[in-house]
DNA sequence: AAGACGAAAGTGGTTGA
DNA sequence: TCAACAACTTTCGTCTT
């Protein structure tokens, strides 16, 4: 393999054959998306016919972290026959094995990474969510573990943990109850985790802007496009007033939405709203009396 | 009968001593 | 570490369409 990652020069790359691509290790990048199956393209019926087509070994396989390619450096300070080695010799072999250790180390959180973008991949496509927001899971994924935050905790509740905060920094939130419902991990430890690595990598990440919720919420109602434009307008207007600031997003987009919806004779119910917005009746209730009143807005019947 | 309403008690997470 | 707290949920009885 000669290849390197256009974008950072490592050449440490992971290819994954699932998905046909060969993402780099370093910096998340995928740097090639169609991949050379490396199996014997031909099919042997006997295993003399096997001996003769076969040009190459087992295919390479990735499941093991080195390939099957690693050496062992023995403890012992002797050489082959069992004699002493020389002072020089032992110095020298007291290097290659420190080296050795550090390689090993670093293997170990290749492996943990191929894990967690396996995992990642098998998350994003579930949950249908763009490539970026993938790659940019990726990447802090790998931040994470470069500063060791994830020993200690599962791979899983990171990697859910990175998608969220992707999600949340490519304006297309997520909730966490929607990862949770895909995660092999409750939304308890994914918050944590997720909370856990913005505060030690130092990221900060505004609150979640309530007006990032309307065009889905908007596209799964089936509402008009006038209905989503009116709800953006409504949500603005409260946002002004400062009628949204310490309360659940999610209510209150569901609660745009729902005025907007009678305002424009497309009448969805308060179960339906909320069911979307994955919030209670009672909250949309709540959000939609405010701006009700606060607005001055006249929704009636 | 379905939807909307509101009171009251319960829940999980944050904050500040 | 604990208690206070705000937002949100759950539950349930009542009113409206």
């Amino acid at each position: 393999m000669n290849d390197q990652c256009p974008e950072c020069g490592s050449q440490n790359l992971l290819h994954d054959y699932d998905r046909a691509e060969v993402v780099c290790s370093e910096c998340g990048l995928v740097v090639r998306e169609t991949l050379l199956d490396l199996g014997p393209e031909w099919r042997a019926f006997d295993s003399e016919q096997r001996d003769k087509r076969e040009r190459t070994g087992a295919p390479m396989t990735y499941m093991i972290h080195d390939k099957g390619l690693s050496t062992d450096i023995d403890w012992r300070n002797r050489d082959i026959h069992g004699r002493d080695l020389n002072p020089g010799k032992r110095a020298q072999i007291y290097r290659m094995r420190k080296w050795q250790r550090r390689i090993r180390v670093s293997d170990a959180m290749s492996r943990n990474l191929a894990f967690a973008l396996t995992e990642l991949n098998r998350l994003s496509s579930h949950m249908q969510l763009p490539k970026n927001i993938r790659e940019a899971a990726a990447v802090l994924y790998r931040r994470a573990i470069e500063e060791g935050l994830v020993r200690g905790r599962s791979i899983e509740g990171v990697t859910a943990g990175c998608l969220y905060a992707s999600c949340r920094k490519c304006k297309v939130p997520r909730t966490l109850d929607e990862i949770a419902e895909y995660a092999r991990v409750e939304k308890k430890e994914i918050g944590r985790s997720y909370r856990y690595i913005m505060r030690e990598l130092g990221i900060r990440l505004p609150p979640t802007n309530p007006l990032d919720y309307i065009p889905r919420f908007a596209s799964e109602l089936g509402v008009s496009p006038e209905v989503q434009r009116r709800a953006v307008e409504i949500l603005k207007q409260a946002m002004e007033v400062g009628l949204t600031s310490g309360k659940g997003p999610m209510g209150a987009a569901a609660a745009a939405l729902y005025i907007s919806s009678i305002e424009h004779d497309q009448r969805k119910t308060q179960r339906e709203v909320s069911e979307i917005a994955k919030v209670t009746e009672v909250t949309v209730r709540n959000r939609y009396k405010d701006f009700q009143e606060k607005l001055g807005l006249e929704v009636d019947v």
